[in-house]
DNA sequence: ACGCAACGTATTAACGATCATACAACGTCA
DNA sequence: TGACGTTGTATGATCGTTAATACGTTGCGT
């Protein structure tokens, strides 16, 4: 310890002012002369005086801080909204104190109890679960301020997220579009209820009228490239090979276009890819991989505005709403057209 | 606002005892009877009471948060260090406050100034610059705990960081050992002095006895994919080719062997390229790529507990410590020995 | 039965800031 | 000239918690 703090005190002891009278001057109000103002803020320079926050968040019941939960910064799509939360919530004067559930309920839990505990104005959360949100649900309840990132249109809470299910259906519809009928699936087989983008590939088969086959269904246990390398290799070596596979993020797809790589199969004309997020890194694949777009930005100011909102409401939070971006499909090389 | 704060008064309030006396029971003074710790636990669990941390810090003068300063947290490095060291952290107790500085000098010491206002027990900072250091060895010098992210061993502030220099060195070496003279380099031509990287690559070609061509030194502006495309095109239209080239990160060495698919050359055998940092996509890149090697949590963790140590220090600081990792170099296809 | 620990709980004062209010000193006006 | 505003600054309470200390009860020993 012994880090020596500043305080109002010591700039009132230098200038013979009472604490008050400095307080006042720092903040320029105007029942304080511009002479004395001037003394007082020569002095607080001279001794580099610096609020205290966290004095002045006890007394104005707010701490400037969000509280953002993630799962898992490793994803490149929520870093990417890590990086344009924190952002957008400078801009507007707030800090983000972030931490990771490392997707595990009581974690997640435990991480946002400690944040109400440090009294952040509220929260943005990437829930484990899409479904399991009765915690988060009873959060709002108490009236704290939460926005989640991802969702579904009746979760109860508000909610900012890209429409997953509407994404799955355009990629898988575009295959079908372009002449596929045997279609795989590179999801996690989600107990968590995330099935969204499952719910798409469905959609997009039975509007088709191609019957589902369980046998095209690949849960690769984790989201890496190695992880979609693995459940593309359990896809290929099925006796009725897809032609075509969905992979519900772009590090799985680009797993699975190494598998082809390794392989020696040729990617559309053997096997067609795509993937979900369009990162950086699918763009410049081996073969640029034809991927599900959005702007992320769109989604985490969206996110932003609605907590300040919330933030701001002065008696009880409005009805939760939920925004879902509809994302849109780009497609590259690694999908083609079939004669 | 009007959210409901429990507080130990209501507590108190409830069970008829004093705040004091519940203070105590609740933090499991031994001081307090078993039988009145117990009707006091459960009245808190019924109001849901949490401790309020900001009162807490007030008196306790310590927030149990470090303030995490990165440029740019869509680096992939990066990202992986702030996973680790909020990992870590949190095991510890400690809540990570986060900013950028998106690579400003200014922005990056608003962003100090705010942590410190806000009371952080410490700084772990990815500084802008290698060289301008003057705002944060001031920090230190008023018994701020900090350690940085990156630096050279004579930076006068802690600091834990890979040996970039090194790891250069090992990569370019490589290239000349397996036969190669002709060696470019894709790194920022960097006015802010952080070039370890391009001299470990000027030693290694240095010790050889290679002679240096500046037109072998292509600036991509920026870490993406993109950039390392556009500086390979810069590079590959020279009169002389490069026969090997080493890029500073390997989003930008896959934005090179991207150039070399476009452009139809062979890699290694028309040109070998190695990369820096060894992430997930250089393993699984159309050619896996050779790259340096380190394991981050090594660097993260010695950070982090070099850190609570400067914290934990009564009186004024140690010495300024600087521990550099030695990294390694993973070979693969991207470079061949040549015959 | 009295003094003195030991025990259990309460009181008071911090922590650093803000806010509402009090209070001097001075000037103005009828 | 005295009541009344204005102006500039100080005082005191407060935010929720902890720490130091004070104060009643008991129970014990002699």
């Amino acid at each position: 310890m012994g880090r020596p703090i500043v305080r109002l005190k010591d700039v009132a002891d230098k200038t013979g002012f009472s604490v008050n009278t400095v307080s006042l001057a720092l903040r320029g109000s105007p029942r304080i002369p511009e002479d004395t103002a001037m003394r007082i803020r020569d002095a607080a320079r001279a001794l580099n005086y610096m609020p205290n926050q966290v004095a002045k968040s006890l007394v104005s019941r707010e701490t400037k801080t969000i509280g953002l939960v993630l799962t898992d910064i490793t994803n490149p799509a929520l870093t990417q909204a890590a990086q344009s939360i924190e952002l957008a919530l400078a801009e507007l004067g707030y800090s983000t104190l972030f931490a990771t559930s490392n997707n595990d309920l009581d974690e997640e839990k435990r991480v946002i109890a400690m944040f109400q505990s440090r009294q952040v104005d509220g929260m943005l959360i990437y829930p484990r679960s899409h479904r399991e949100l009765d915690h988060i649900r009873q959060l709002r309840r108490a009236n704290y301020p939460v926005v989640l990132l991802v969702a579904d249109p009746d979760a109860g809470v508000d909610a900012v997220s890209i429409d997953e299910r509407r994404g799955a259906y355009r990629a898988v519809r575009h295959l079908i579009d372009i002449g596929h009928k045997r279609i795989g699936i590179i999801d996690s087989a989600n107990l968590l209820g995330n099935h969204e983008k499952r719910d798409g590939y469905v959609s997009a088969l039975t509007e088709a009228g191609v019957g589902l086959d369980p046998a095209l269904s690949a849960d690769p246990q984790g989201h890496s490239v190695i992880r979609g390398y693995w459940a593309m290799d359990k896809l290929m070596r099925l006796p009725q090979r897809p032609s075509a596979v969905f992979a519900a993020n772009d590090s799985l797809a680009i797993g699975a276009l190494r598998w082809t790589q390794k392989n020696g199969l040729r990617v559309p004309e053997d096997v067609a890819i795509v993937g979900f997020d369009n990162i950086e890194f699918a763009e410049h694949a081996a073969t640029p991989l034809t991927s599900v777009n959005y702007e992320i930005k769109l989604v985490t100011d969206l996110a932003v505005a609605r907590l300040i909102e919330l933030i701001g409401s002065k008696d009880a939070l409005p009805e939760p709403r939920v925004t879902l971006i509809d994302p849109e499909l780009i497609v590259r090389e690694s999908t083609h057209r079939r004669t």
